[in-house]
DNA sequence: TATGTATTGTTGGTGACGCCAACATTGGAA
DNA sequence: TTCCAATGTTGGCGTCACCAACAATACATA
């Protein structure tokens, strides 16, 4: 393997990039397997927890644009997973529900992903594994004000 | 600010994604500030550490396709901070060498690049930053292979 | 009450990255 | 000599992030 230069390496925003890029790849592979992708699962995940909501809603939590938001939907409502409906309180509105089909999608997605996790994590020990989660969530954090 | 889904927040690959998102972006804007970008800056940064390559070598180096670097080193070419010249040995090849404004500029996006790291890192103290980088490098280390 | 401002869903487009298939040319191994 | 591998190039695709504009609707405030 030809040897990567040293200014890449060392800069924290090279290393992060490139780790996310595998991650990516691991992540699009298992979705695919299960029939996803990512922003899908993001859409399925907040409906879970959340329960329904609308469209402008499910984007901010899960850091999407309004404009995917809407092509994601009507990809998920194509396959059944979702419903959408116009809010009664608030004509600009819709109102997007997680269907029982959908859950089940969720379900399989949620396996597939979790085994990744295990993929990418390999080299490090549980406990170093959650100092760098802790650090990753701490920076994240910071990065999502201002 | 809406709360993200508990399914995503716990995920490595998810945070990774995440701050690498952030991190992207902090590095476009600095090196949209001198006039190029990421490519760019990877080629940039082979020839200067490593001299003269050929195309598939660079390519293998900063993890590029050689397709994409093709496309970069026109680019590059046509703002002669890259040289492109046919190798007399293997008539395959290509020979690509820096040029002094090609330095020049890679020193400009080196700057902009710092500061970039420094805003990226800023929650976290030397000590962290230091194990974070560690980790990632191991990570990156181990899938590169396979 | 009227008027302006904000939000929402939607359409359509852009850019960076990563990647793949195919091809002609060339080099090297069997 | 024959086959296989590598190289540069073209052209294309998918994911993700993002932006501008628009009509409809809600809301604030003057």
């Amino acid at each position: 393997m030809e040897k990567t230069p040293a200014r890449l390496t060392a800069k924290p925003s090279w290393l992060l990039g490139q780790v996310a890029v595998h991650a990516h790849r691991l992540a699009a592979d298992g979705f695919a397997a299960v029939g996803t992708r990512g922003y899908h699962y993001r859409i399925l995940s907040a409906l879970d927890e959340f329960g329904a909501a609308s469209q402008a809603d499910l984007g901010r939590r899960v850091a999407m644009d309004r404009s995917d938001v809407v092509a994601t939907l009507n990809e998920l409502a194509g396959q059944a997973l979702v419903e959408r409906t116009p809010d009664p309180d608030d004509r600009r509105r819709n109102i997007v529900t997680l269907t029982k089909e959908g859950a089940r999608q969720l379900k399989r997605a949620d396996q597939a992903l979790d085994q990744v996790q295990d993929d990418l994590l390999a080299p490090l020990s549980a406990a170093e594994r959650d100092a760098l989660t802790g650090m990753l969530a701490r920076l994240l954090a910071h990065h999502r004000q201002d």
